[in-house]
DNA sequence: AAAAGCGACCCA
DNA sequence: GGGTCGCTTTTC
């Protein structure tokens, strides 16, 4: 609800009206504005500022922030240029801009430029234009059939894009101008077109008694008009969507607005089709793929109350909600919810805060929650909703190990001989297989067998990946490449490089090796030019048009392939080498865990195969037995030891430099300037894994701190103390940090 | 975040 | 002297 703020009192001594501005740059406090007379402006409102010698916009804020006391010299005080007609962000919004740039220690102008992500929202709208009949005109001088056939479509009166009506009666736009030219149709605007409203009865779901349960607590945490959290927790299949697409069924009848989060667009095709079953109409999209108008268009929708329910990435959190009612975090546990460029935040849990503002409900779902999640669910803080086994009587499938030891692949081939049985017998029964490597490209590894050269990256500290279908060298960490070399780029030796380790490409090379007459599909970001050419490939691999699915990551998450019966993991030891990571093993679990859930969804019996050098790995033996909570008790009691999150909180410092040791002794400095305290460790600096990124060298602190310790404040405290930053070091504090590289 | 300000350096 | 480059400072 859109609440009137208290009043702005600020005065300037001749009596004119200050309003405080936060202007989108990396700036930590408001500026004073004079407001011309005959101007209204209220908190959250956008208006067009003089910002230095430039011209920006800034949303008008409730209070000062930042620098406190110091008078502003009144000669400096400048005048509001214009109010603009964007709708005015909601007095929630700021307090959560507010909220974020105090935990994740960003200045406020940053989270606000968070809130404005939609530019058009700013620019004066241009209307589209369409064409319609005029009635009663007479007939064009030269009837032709394409005209005839326009016109007839026409007929109807709407208002069609010129284009649109072009391709309807398969003519040129030339002709559908030509009857505008003759006054047959003429141009009008075509009106803003309403998003569908979901209907919460549309359809009546059918639910096991488990499953009942469940929808019947998430109901009433709905019902309960307060913040919750609760945290549904079910298997692959059980029907999570479903339960929860209930919860979101009652916030539409209570009359307010929902959002879906998801980690990854890709999988929102799926998604809207089941919601559009349950619900009647699709919920509104957002995400990085919208075009700019359509940004600004779904941005005023939220603001409006238009949108009832908003399906989207991460930033959707930031979204001008007039009255949000609750928030469903989906496979909360993904990395991807871990925004770590500006501002760095980790979208579950803030959406977690945004329900505290809002005082709604939020749900968390997940088949793997997150070890922090988990234990929030166990002691209590959040409800612990738990929907147990299958839907539709498909059983998990078996995963069997695969020792690598002792049943190796061929050399220079990566699939090992039961692996390879088992892809020949799914053939056979004419259903599907999957295999999982996260690895984009042809291979890691390029190494002259001459002179052992490995070619690395000229700026960071990796190797260059091959992608041997773009015939390049990629680099995985800043976007250089090169054209596949013939020779050694030392030693000038012809034909001397070889690929060392496999990427999805040479498994899918290595597939077609092995069954010629197999259907293959290479799903890998990299290869996938668009939204809609992914939606198409996941399309074709549901409806059975593909034998063998070779895929990144991107083919974990959420997709469901009924005719999907094996699945093998290519490399099971992959995410666990990642030493100093405490996720390392919670993650690789996570993912082997969502990989292998893919099959067998519908009735068939799924079987999984992990490849691994390590099948006595405790991750390994969680994902082989299936056995989820012994995993979970494991890695619990190792963070309660560690003190690691939940149980202790974390925080990254990397200072970095073009300068090795520049980047060195400044971390050395910081590091030595540390408030003493018992309580909060702070470890290293030590030179970062990935010690150059774009040329610049990198050295971490971590700060490690009892979880009742403000960590924010001692940081605060400690940051403000430290001499400024000259030249090009670079300072970045990453609260809670996902990322150890 | 972006532009103005300022000093260091280069050149003929 | 004029001009450019790169770093520092300022922005109500």
């Amino acid at each position: 609800m859109q609440g009137l703020f208290e009043p702005l009192e600020t005065e300037t001594r001749e009596g004119a009206q200050l309003a405080p501005v936060v202007l989108a740059v990396a700036l930590d406090q408001t500026y004073d504005y004079i407001v011309p007379a005959g101007l209204e402006v209220e908190p959250g409102c956008f208006v067009l500022v003089p910002f230095g010698p430039q011209s920006r916009i800034g949303v008008v804020w409730d209070k000062s922030v930042g620098e406190p006391g110091k008078p502003v010299d009144p000669k400096k005080l400048k005048v509001i240029t214009a109010r603009l007609d964007a709708p005015p962000l909601p007095e929630i919004s700021l307090r959560f801009a507010e909220w974020i740039a105090k935990y994740t220690l960003a200045p406020l102008g940053m989270t606000v430029r968070m809130l404005m992500s939609a530019r058009a929202v700013f620019e004066p709208q241009k209307p589209r234009f369409g064409v319609t009949i005029v009635g009663g005109a007479a007939e064009p001088p030269r009837m032709t059939p394409a005209r005839q056939r326009a016109l007839e479509i026409a007929a109807d009166g709407a208002i069609r894009a010129k284009a649109a009506l072009a391709a309807a009666s398969s003519c040129s736009t030339g002709v559908v101008d030509g009857l505008v030219a003759s006054g047959n149709l003429v141009e009008v605007a075509i009106p803003e077109k309403r998003p569908p409203v979901p209907d919460p009865c549309h359809r009546v779901t059918e639910f096991s008694p488990e499953q009942d349960a469940a929808v019947h607590a998430l109901r009433s945490a709905v019902d309960g008009a307060n913040f919750s959290v609760s945290l549904l927790d079910g298997v692959t299949g059980s029907g999570k969507t479903e339960v929860y697409f209930e919860a979101v069924a009652r916030t539409l009848e209570r009359g307010h607005q929902a959002l879906i989060m998801l980690p990854e667009i890709a999988l929102t095709d799926q998604f809207m089709r089941r919601f559009e079953a349950r619900f009647g109409a699709p919920p509104v999209e957002w995400h990085s793929a919208l075009s700019g108008p359509e940004r600004g268009r779904v941005w005023k929708q939220t603001a409006t109350g238009e949108a009832r329910v908003v399906v989207g990435a991460r930033s959707a959190l930031f979204l001008p909600f007039s009255d949000l009612g609750l928030i469903i975090v989906d496979e909360e546990h993904d990395a991807g919810y871990k925004q770590d460029d500006r501002v760095h935040y980790q979208a579950r849990d803030m959406a977690v805060v945004r329900g505290s503002l809002g005082a709604f409900p939020v749900i968390l779902a997940s088949a793997t929650p997150a070890i922090e999640t988990h234990v929030n669910a166990r002691t209590g803080r959040y409800r612990h909703v738990v929907l147990p086994g299958r839907f539709s009587g498909a059983s998990l499938p078996d995963v069997t190990p695969i020792d690598l030891r002792v049943t190796p692949p061929d050399k220079g081939k990566w699939l090992a001989p039961p692996l390879v049985d088992a892809i020949t017998k799914t053939m056979a029964d004419g259903q599907q297989s999957l295999l999982f490597l996260n690895r984009r490209g042809y291979a890691p590894l390029t190494l002259c067998r001459s002179c052992g050269h490995r070619i690395d990256c000229p700026q960071c500290t990796a190797w260059l990946v091959e992608h041997r279908f773009r015939g390049k060298l990629h680099c995985h960490h800043c976007g250089f490449s090169i054209p596949l070399p013939e020779k050694c780029p030392k030693c000038a030796e012809p034909g001397s490089l070889v690929a060392c380790g496999p990427g999805v490409e040479r498994v899918a090379e290595e597939v077609a090796e092995r069954f010629p007459g197999a259907r293959v599909a290479l799903l890998s970001s990299d290869l996938i030019p668009g939204l809609t050419e992914m939606r198409d490939m996941i399309r074709n691999i549901e409806a059975g048009g593909i034998d063998i699915v070779i895929g990144t990551q991107m083919v974990a998450k959420g997709h469901h392939f009924p005719n999907l019966a094996t699945v093998g993991i290519v490399d099971g030891d992959l995410g666990l080498a990642q030493g100093a990571d405490p996720r390392a093993g919670e993650r690789t679990f996570q993912l082997l865990h969502q990989v292998t859930g893919r099959a067998g969804r519908a009735l068939t019996e799924g079987r999984g195969y992990v490849q691994t050098h390590m099948p006595e790995h405790p991750v390994m033996q969680a994902i082989i037995s299936g056995d989820r909570e012994a995993f979970l008790e494991a890695e619990i009691a190792n963070r309660r030891k560690g003190l690691l999150p939940p149980y202790g909180r974390l925080v990254a410092l990397v200072v970095a430099a073009r300068d090795k040791e520049t980047a060195q002794l400044v971390a050395r400095d910081i590091a030595h300037r540390a408030p003493r305290s018992e309580k909060i460790e702070v470890l290293g600096p030590a030179e970062a894994p990935l010690a150059v990124i774009r040329g610049r060298h990198r050295w971490r602190l971590l700060v490690k701190a009892p979880r009742e310790i403000d960590v924010q404040a001692y940081l605060r405290a400690w940051l403000a103390d430290l001499p400024p930053l000259k030249g090009d070091i670079k300072l970045t504090v990453d609260i809670d940090p996902y990322s150890f590289l």
